[in-house]
RNA sequence: GCGUCGGUGGUGGAGUGGUCUAUCACAACAGACUGUAAAUCUGUCGCCUCCGGGCUUCGAAGGUUCGAAUCCUUCCCGACGCACCA
């Protein structure tokens, strides 16, 4: 009986949410049946965009339950790729990033990972690309630029002390850290060379988004096409530091460069890496993938009230991935909902409304989950003024305008006067909601609401 | 190196001397309606305004012109072709 219930465990575990899984001769599965204390499992981490969403969450929620099976997780910060910018999806070259702030944006992200991983030193690491990709002398060299540098610096400054963000300061605390990890490794170009020797210009032009761009006679830069052999070299690397790579997951998208992984892996001799891939959850409005950028995404921070009506504004035919990718219903009742959906004997906004709660007890609770859905269903549907309004200062004097503008509420005056003009923005009280016309009212304390669904406290 | 074509607002993509803040589509925002922040319909969609208007945008910098996104020069970037060949 309990065999029966850990294979049904195990065969979830490689299908819910997973788009393919490459594990050829089962190898990976052995392992994690008999060792699993030994697997290394390998997750590229972009330290761009510190915000995690819900569809980066597929991902960690699968890892954690590999974390529960004794797996070990490493996160790769790619500081080094991150500045490449990966082709897939645009084409536009990522702006450079400086060291602090890929620090900041890894601050961010591990903290929000405590939602869902377990961070003990037996379940989970991290290290950043640039251990093995940059020297000393990528930093500090060429000599004389840091001569005038300090030069500079002096100038600037005025003393003989360099800013605590010198460069050459900073290429002092690089080594120290880089000591204390242990690299054991470096690349060099011609570690670099030797693995290009066995990467065909064929293999890498192959994927779909280049064949696009070269039908559509959109410029490849060669750093994007030697994208997918960098983040293959990773893999390389955490075998030689944490002893084995075992499995690498990523969404769909990364499919590609993953498998690349497998290939400077043996050709290094080593025993490559399982791949395992996610289906792209698509963002709230139901088409792309849920992404920073697109605006489309549920961040797992969002308060509980923003995460339950962001997902409530997912158009219905997205109700099923989101069941299957975001939530721990049963894979035989997502198969019900879908059809109860299709037959539409079901009014779909009750199922989202399961749904978005569904979701925000994961992250919060079941307590803050029916307060966001009550706060939902007072304010959508019955229209009151929710809990908690973001405040904003006056002054005796002040114009609305002015209060609002300045506090960021909108982007511009012409956006305000339009709005206005629009009937867009009402003052609530006892008795109800009246309507502003004059765009040069005089700030008066109160509640605000302006469009349907965003309310600013006057105090 | 030579030649041809191209670089336009958040995106795609029109426009080749005045009527250009720049057609259109998507995205976004608002109003109506609803089953919800879904769908649909309508409107808005550079900035500032004493609502008369003013100011700023079409890769960059100059120039021609009463007037330039549009013509000329130089530069930067890309696609394609030719040449060269380590």
């Amino acid at each position: 009986m309990k065999i029966s219930k850990d294979k049904e465990m195990m065969d979830e575990l490689f299908t819910r949410g997973v788009g393919q899984f490459i594990d050829p001769d089962g190898i990976f599965r052995k392992k994690l049946e008999n060792n699993p204390e030994k697997i290394v499992i390998k997750f590229g981490v972009d330290p761009t965009r510190p915000d995690i969403h819900l569809g980066h969450a597929v991902v960690l929620r699968k890892l954690r339950q590999f974390q529960n099976m004794g797996c070990k997780v490493v996160f790769l910060i790619g500081d080094i790729t991150a500045q490449i910018g990966d082709p897939t999806g645009k084409s536009k070259i990522r702006p450079e990033i400086n060291i602090d702030e890929i620090q900041k944006n890894m601050e961010t992200y591990l903290n929000q990972v405590d939602k869902i991983l377990l961070k003990d030193e037996k379940l989970f690491s991290w290290t950043m690309n640039s251990d093995w990709f940059v020297s000393i002398n990528d930093i500090i060299a060429p000599v004389r630029s840091v001569d005038i540098f300090k030069e500079y610096s002096q100038k600037q400054y005025g003393t003989e002390t360099l800013p605590e963000n010198d460069i050459y300061n900073k290429s002092l605390n690089w080594v120290e850290t880089r000591r204390q990890r242990n690299v054991i490794k470096n690349y060099t170009l011609i570690n670099f060379l030797a693995i290009l020797r066995h990467v065909s210009h064929g293999r890498l032009v192959e994927r779909d988004m280049f064949q696009d761009r070269i039908k559509n006679r959109e410029p490849i830069f060669m750093h994007e096409m030697m994208y997918p052999v960098i983040q293959g070299i990773d893999s390389d690397a955490i075998y030689d530091i944490y002893g084995s790579c075992d499995l690498e997951v990523g969404g769909t998208d990364q499919h590609f460069n993953m498998l690349v992984g497998r290939e400077v892996m043996e050709m290094n001799n080593k025993e490559p890496q399982a791949v395992l891939s996610f289906k792209l959850l698509e963002g709230t409005d139901g088409n792309a993938k849920m992404s920073k950028s697109l605006d489309n995404y549920v961040a797992i921070t969002d308060e509980p009230n923003d995460m339950y009506g962001k997902i409530m504004s997912i158009p219905d035919s997205s109700i099923c991935n989101y069941f299957e990718l975001c939530t721990f219903t049963p894979l035989e009742e997502v198969e019900e909902i879908r059809k109860i959906l299709g037959v539409g004997e079901v009014n779909p906004k009750d199922l989202k409304m399961r749904l978005a709660r569904e979701v925000v007890v994961i992250y919060y609770g079941e307590s803050k989950a029916d307060e966001a859905q009550e706060n939902f269903i007072n304010t959508f549907q019955k229209k009151e003024i929710p809990d908690d309004i973001e405040e904003v200062k006056y002054k005796d004097g002040d114009l609305l305008v002015d209060v609002l503008f300045e506090n960021k509420v909108f982007a511009s005056k012409s956006e305000w006067r339009r709005l206005v003009e629009e009937g867009a923005v009402k003052m609530l009280s006892e008795e109800g909601e009246t309507k502003i016309t004059d765009f040069k009212i005089l700030a008066t304390p109160g509640v605000y609401k302006i469009g349907k669904r965003r309310f600013i406290k006057i105090v």
